[in-house]
DNA sequence: CGACATATTTACATCGATGTAATCGGCGTG
DNA sequence: CACGCCGATTACATCGATGTAAATATGTCG
């Protein structure tokens, strides 16, 4: 099989030399029509494509950032790596996806691995990664973070706030006269993690309410998938007491439950009502449909992406920024909308 | 900012060539202990870490492949991104994914443009692209084909029998009685792609049990969405002969339908069955559960991978192959189950 | 027509890592 | 003790493209 043409082969194809191809290929101006449309003959002649290896390796710059996330069969983390790539897109990046399945390993491994060293840059959604992991992490790779907040000034960060939307999502339960309300994927202790943030905000509306908190209706699971949330309804029907709402820290979490409470013939929000986080698409059109809490992905995106980019243009340390993006409470059916 | 470091510097540091350290770093068996220690301490303490595109120039392989698929944020491709990813990571591969958006331009890109060069192979997932397309690319870029059936020799190719699990759908639908199984998302003509193979087992399930195929229940969609499932079956109830069953062609469709039918007041499967393809996991949680043909998710993964690495190792232009992956009809409660 | 400015093209070095082949050094053997 | 052998190490060229700076062509003006 025939070898693909080097860029020394269309030189000597077009009579001219290499330098001068590279100068079409890369719209350099000072190059006569002559030359240029017989070297775009000799390019389209012998099948050549540019070698972006040897590019990188001159130019310093891949043109490529990585994204990370958990996984990608969670459709928060799909829409959301749409958006990116979307939002790359539109400043002639390339993204390489990544998943980490959240482990520790792998999102260091996205810090420092492979696709860091490879890439531009890397946005990184972790959940995992400990508070040491960021203060040691070689600087000189850009990255910012999703999601959680992360230790003040070790990296950029990009997220919704947390608190102040869990407070909302409850402060409307409490305004539906609920007043047992779960905590689905909530979590008192442990790491600084987004459950931890949402239940804060959680305890924060039930505090001005004076409605006195019970840890008993903090329900913890083990993953953020559906079957971890019907498996928590099945938990919290075993107890004598029944909520009279569920807030589930997330929408898989919150669709598994709708699907738990109708095998026990329950239904929102007749019985009780359920609250989700993220507005992925599944929510749109389940029945019922799904009050969930909406961050603006494209703007999570936006800002990611423009922040990485920033990053990678003015290489110096620069204080790392904190980017908090809007949410809004979208109210539908299970909810009463 | 210092730059990072190179492996001329961990030789300097270390003492030896830069030979050396490559050799160190590429695990050459002829390196005493005691050299190699002194390598592994300098690149630690250089924090050192290989420049890929100085070893693809010089190895002539990234030891990267392409995924491109229309869109993440339909389920059964970001499912299927999961499993491929896993199996790329098995044999020592990183994934690059690529959204096409379905467009043929893009697809094409996916054949030729910057990533497909860029990496060794491409797994590519179309929607858009001619056969012509196929016919005339260029062959030194190993490719594997996901979904429809290409024309034959012209790349290797995975998927499941599309005309088999149609027929076996609409099977399961004849024997549970229904007679006016309306296919959402079908097509008569067009281009050879999944819809028009799947409207083809149901018409020869149809023939098989001697129903009259009516042309009029072939509902045509803009595209595999929740939306265009739900908008579908608005079309379908303004009719004055109401389906009893609803053959839609992907899962997304199907739960866009169920919705629909909620919402006029129907269920499935009392007023009428409800059947989708891929199972994706709303399908399992949503209410009514769906009944839908499942695809061998791993498999295809799994052979599309293997196809692959074996294009990229033999260079040489075999046959193409097409590679059949078992399916089989999860019956739940939108049909009875 | 010559001097000088401007436009076009080219030679050469270089990015970082590694394959090839040559060199070096230590050890066993006759 | 010289020789041969083999494992360890190194010098050098090379992968493909492009930046730099110099060379060459073209054109302008007095």
């Amino acid at each position: 099989m025939a070898p693909r043409p080097r860029i020394k082969d269309v030189a000597e194809y077009a009579g001219v030399s290499p330098k001068t191809v590279s100068n079409v290929i890369n719209d350099y101006e000072h190059v006569s029509e002559k030359t240029r449309s017989a070297v775009r003959e000799a390019i389209e002649a012998l099948g050549y494509r540019v070698n972006i290896a040897g590019r990188q390796l001159r130019k310093g710059r891949t043109g490529m950032i990585t994204l990370a996330v958990p996984e990608l069969d969670v459709a928060y983390f799909a829409e959301l790596a749409k958006h990116v790539m979307a939002a790359a897109d539109r400043r002639g990046l390339t993204v390489l996806l990544h998943q980490t399945g959240g482990a520790r390993e792998r999102e260091l491994a996205a810090l420092h691995g492979f696709d860091a060293q490879f890439t531009d840059g890397t946005i990184l959604s972790p959940l995992s990664l400990l508070p040491r992991d960021l203060a040691t992490r070689d600087t000189r790779l850009p990255v910012v973070l999703l999601g959680e907040r992360s230790q003040p000034g070790s990296a950029d960060h990009v997220g919704i706030d947390n608190v102040a939307a869990a407070r909302e999502a409850t402060e409307h339960l409490l305004a539906r006269g609920r007043r047992s309300i779960a905590v689905v994927g909530g979590a008192l202790t442990g790491r600084q993690g987004t459950d931890r943030l949402r239940t804060r905000g959680y305890r924060e509306a039930l505090r001005a309410a004076r409605v006195p908190f019970d840890a008993d209706l903090v329900v913890p699971v083990d993953a953020f998938h559906w079957q971890d949330g019907a498996r928590a309804v099945g938990a919290v029907l075993r107890r004598d007491a029944r909520p009279d709402a569920l807030l589930c820290l997330n929408d898989h979490l919150a669709l598994g439950a709708l699907r738990a409470l109708h095998e026990a013939g329950l239904a929102a929000p007749r019985d009780l009502d359920v609250v989700g986080f993220d507005d992925i698409e599944a929510g749109r059109f389940s029945v019922p449909s799904l009050t969930t809490v909406a961050p603006d992905k494209t703007a999570i995106a936006d800002s990611a992406v423009s922040l990485l980019l920033d990053r990678i243009e003015r290489r110096g340390a620069e204080e790392a920024t904190d980017h908090v993006v809007e949410h809004r409470l979208v109210v539908r059916e299970s909810s009463g909308g």
